[in-house]
Parts: C-alpha cells; sequence; structure tokens
DNA sequence: TCTGGGGTCCTAGGACCC
DNA sequence: TCTGGGGTCCTAGGACCC
C-alpha cells in the first residue's frame, strides 16, 4: 500500500515555526512579485480567499486589514521540507519525493491498524521535531492516498491526522462523495469534459469504460481511472530522480524597456541556472531563452517570443549557458516593446559524467569545467556571490517586488543550530530573495 | 496601482525513410 | 480512370501537477 504525507498549509505553517504570534489569524502567503497568494491558513480560508486571488482582490473578499500577507521565503521552506523529507526517509521505505510538500512512501505493515498506529505517531514526530503539522493517508493507489489524505487534512473527526481507504466498501463511499474535480490528474478541461458527459463523481468515473476514457482523452487519464479503482499504475517522477530540465525566470517588479536591463536578467537568470545544473552533476544539451511583455497591460502592445539554442557539447559552465542565452536573447529581443517576464531554461540534461566531447569544438571543456569548480568553491565558503562572470549593479532593474517579507524581529530565531537572517538589513527593505540560511554555530 | 515559478507527460501532425 | 503502407523521429502545444 502506498502513504502520501502532505504537510497542512505548508508555506503558511513555516511562517508560524518562526513566528507563533501568526497562530489563529488568517494568514497568507504571496507568490514571487507579492503577486498571487500561494499559502493560506485554514483562517484565510475560512473567508473564501481563494487559492491563487491575486493580491490586490483580497479586498473582495474581506478586510484586507483582518489578512496577515506575507511575501514568500522559499529558501526557509525548503529547509523545512528537507527536515521533515529526512525524518520521512528515516522511517518509511521508498520515499518518492514529489513536492516541497508533499511524499509518496510505502506502508511498512501489511495490517492496517499496524499501519495507521505506526503513522499516527509519525505524524506527531514530524509535528514535534519541525513544528509543521502534517497529514497521511494510504491505500491502495497513489490517486486514492491523495484523496485519503486530503480527508485527514480536512475532516476535524480525524484526530490523529491519518486517514485510510482500503476496503472496497468504504473507497466506493468516499469516492462517491468525491467530486469529479478534485481526483489527482483531473483539471478545468477534463472536469468540463467530464461534467458535459454526466460525470460529476471520482464513483461515475471509476465506473466509465475504460475503453471509452482510453479513446475519449489519454493514456494518462486512463492510468488515473485505474489508481481510483485500486490499481497502483501511476508512475511517480519524484524530484529525487534528476530533473529533465530546468527553469529559471522572473516577472520584474515593473515593465522594462530598456534592452540593457532584460539583458541583466536574461544573465542572472543563465548563471542560477548553471550553477543548479551543477549542482545536480548534470549537463544541458540546449539552451532557451524566453521575453514576454505585461499580459494584463491592454494599453502597450504585447510581444512575446522565446528561441532555444543547441550546444556543440552538452555543458554545465556558465560562460557557455550565458553565452548561447545571449545570443538567444539577441535573437528574439524587439526594441520598441515592455518587458515584464523573462526565462532561462536548459534542457535535454545528461550527467556530467558522461559528457560526450564533439571533435569539431574548439573550446577547452577540462579547463572550464575546473573553473567553474574554483568558483563554486569559492562561493560556497565565503557568501553566494562573491564571484561572477558578469558585473551586476547592486540595484537590479528587474528585481521583484516583495515588501511583505517577515520583519527581521520576527525571523532571526536560532532554530535546532542554524540561524535564520532572512532579512539582513533592519531599517531599508532588502528585495533579494536570494539569502540562504547561514550556519554560524552549533547551539 | 497590483495577477508566480517551477516542473512533467502526452498527442497530433509533419518530415522523412524504405 | 487508376495514385501503398508502414515505420521513426521531431516539434509545438496542450493538459496536468504543486
Amino acid at each position: 500500500m502506498y502513504g502520501l504525507i502532505d504537510c497542512n498549509n505548508f508555506f503558511v505553517s513555516c511562517e508560524r515555526v518562526f513566528n507563533p504570534a501568526l497562530n489563529g489569524h488568517p494568514v497568507v502567503v504571496l507568490s514571487n512579485n507579492d503577486g498571487c497568494v500561494i499559502a493560506r491558513s485554514n483562517e484565510a480560508k475560512a473567508l473564501g480567499i481563494p487559492m491563487g486571488c491575486p493580491a490586490f482582490q483580497i479586498k473582495d473578499h474581506t478586510d484586507p486589514r483582518q489578512v496577515v500577507q506575507l511575501s514568500a521565503r522559499h529558501i526557509v521552506y525548503a529547509d523545512l521540507s528537507h527536515r521533515i523529507m529526512s525524518i520521512m526517509g528515516s522511517e518509511v521505505e521508498g520515499l518518492e519525493v514529489y513536492s516541497v510538500d508533499e511524499a509518496f512512501f510505502r506502508t511498512p505493515y501489511d495490517d492496517v491498524d499496524q499501519n495507521h498506529q505506526f503513522l499516527a505517531r509519525l505524524v506527531t514526530k514530524v509535528h514535534r521535531c519541525v513544528g509543521v503539522p502534517v497529514s497521511i493517508g494510504f491505500a491502495p493507489s497513489r490517486s486514492l492516498a491523495k484523496i485519503a489524505s486530503h480527508i485527514a487534512k480536512k475532516d476535524p473527526r480525524i484526530t490523529d491526522g491519518v486517514y485510510w481507504l482500503v476496503r472496497p466498501e468504504a473507497i466506493d463511499i468516499i469516492l462517491r462523495r468525491t467530486p469529479i474535480a478534485d481526483v489527482w490528474g483531473i483539471g478545468r478541461r477534463l472536469t468540463a469534459s467530464l461534467l458535459g458527459k454526466g460525470i460529476d463523481t471520482a464513483y461515475k468515473f471509476a465506473h466509465m469504460p475504460s475503453g471509452m476514457v482510453r479513446a475519449l482523452y489519454s493514456v494518462t487519464v486512463e492510468r488515473t481511472q485505474r489508481e481510483l479503482r485500486g490499481e497502483d499504475c501511476q508512475v511517480v517522477n519524484p524530484v529525487t530522480i534528476a530533473h529533465r530540465s530546468l527553469m529559471t525566470s522572473r516577472t520584474f517588479g515593473h515593465v522594462l524597456t530598456d534592452r540593457c536591463q532584460v539583458q541583466d536578467a536574461i544573465v542572472h537568470f543563465a548563471q542560477a541556472t548553471a550553477k543548479r545544473l551543477r549542482d545536480e552533476h548534470q549537463v544541458a544539451a540546449a539552451v532557451m531563452t524566453y521575453v514576454r511583455g505585461d499580459r494584463f497591460r491592454e494599453d502597450l502592445p504585447y510581444y512575446s517570443n522565446s528561441c532555444e539554442m543547441r550546444l556543440r557539447t552538452p555543458s554545465s559552465s556558465t560562460m557557455t549557458l550565458v553565452h548561447y542565452a545571449l545570443v538567444a536573447f539577441n535573437a528574439i529581443f524587439r526594441d520598441g516593446f515592455g518587458y515584464r517576464k523573462a526565462g532561462v531554461m536548459v534542457s535535454e540534461l545528461s550527467p556530467d559524467s558522461s559528457v560526450q566531447l564533439n571533435v569539431w569544438d574548439t573550446e577547452d571543456h577540462g579547463k572550464q569545467r575546473a573553473l567553474m569548480q574554483a568558483i563554486d568553491g569559492i562561493n560556497q565558503r565565503y557568501s553566494a556571490h562573491v564571484v561572477q562572470l558578469a558585473p551586476e549593479a547592486g540595484e537590479q532593474s528587474w528585481s521583484p517586488n516583495q515588501s511583505r517579507l517577515a520583519p527581521r524581529s520576527k525571523t532571526l530565531r536560532i532554530y535546532t543550530g542554524q540561524i535564520y537572517d532572512t532579512d539582513a538589513s533592519e531599517d531599508c527593505c532588502d528585495t533579494s530573495n536570494d539569502k540562504t540560511p547561514h550556519t554560524h554555530h552549533s547551539v
């Protein structure tokens, strides 16, 4: 059987770890540009604030002064996630980290009650050690475990945070109560299509003829259907497996028209992507740059384009990737338009241990690799951006807005040996969101 | 005034091959 | 008048996820 551990209101719960005064209040965490709501506390959900709600629309749902709005601090969330996954990894077999706040695993026992007791203790342990509340569901398939974990989270009668779906009669009852839109893998388009055919519950979907599902939709949808019938056939690609592509992109704090400013951003994104690639010990055979205008501004001409470059030899060198990202950028940049977002993506990744050198390639890859290792080493030893290839102005014109970072007094806390200092300067609002937690000393 | 940032997989259709 | 039948590979775009 499969279990799914799911953190409750994850980003909000992380903020509450560092500021317990937030408990009991409606709290939302905002996306990178303080744009939309990406996490809500139960109190915020009760006020009717939907997921993905643009921040400026919160007032449509409630008095915005009632709601604590916080800029996201993904570095902090990633660290807490890592702690939770470490605990899980040491307690269960076959942990598949599916996202920052979710992981599938194999339940350790054959017996349902034994599993239940074991997992209830695990819920308590994670909460006690990390401070983040979690829920666990378990069932014969991952899709059913997902439904079970939602029930564990939502139903207040489930006090120990664990819910299981194993007996066929129980599964039928729950599937009849589950709206088709709540099924994992059934998004907006499929929901609309299925509703049009009178399929409004997970139960009706599970009992459609398989051949019809396959013919109307795709193998993915058919797999989802089989999962609801208790068959284990979902192919999960956990993030612990190597990425197939990596992307760095941002919405700018405001519309940019100057070529140099957008180019600065591209250089920054390419550098960041190259570093992540090296951290994963992978190389890329293709680099794509894209730019686009502001899709919400109807008063400006909209332009959007992308260009992909193939590398002669797969690489993770910052110099190489920046070079190709800029060649692509120069191919698509047009004067006279406003730009609101841009990004760099690398794809066709492979392990860096097996780079096949191109006969016609004249670049010296050995030297580049040694240089990259040296730079990464210096940056790791000192602070993140001591050595950079391209000069970057202190204040980047494209920096996203992040005006709602938790105040320093609320974030600087000693936490099991680490000090988080997410807002280095007390007076000015530092918009850089790349601060890493520094380990100053053990406590 | 203000609308995120990553990822994955699948399918259809065209180019090309024998 | 009559105009094959498979294959494979690649790409763009759609749909989904958190």
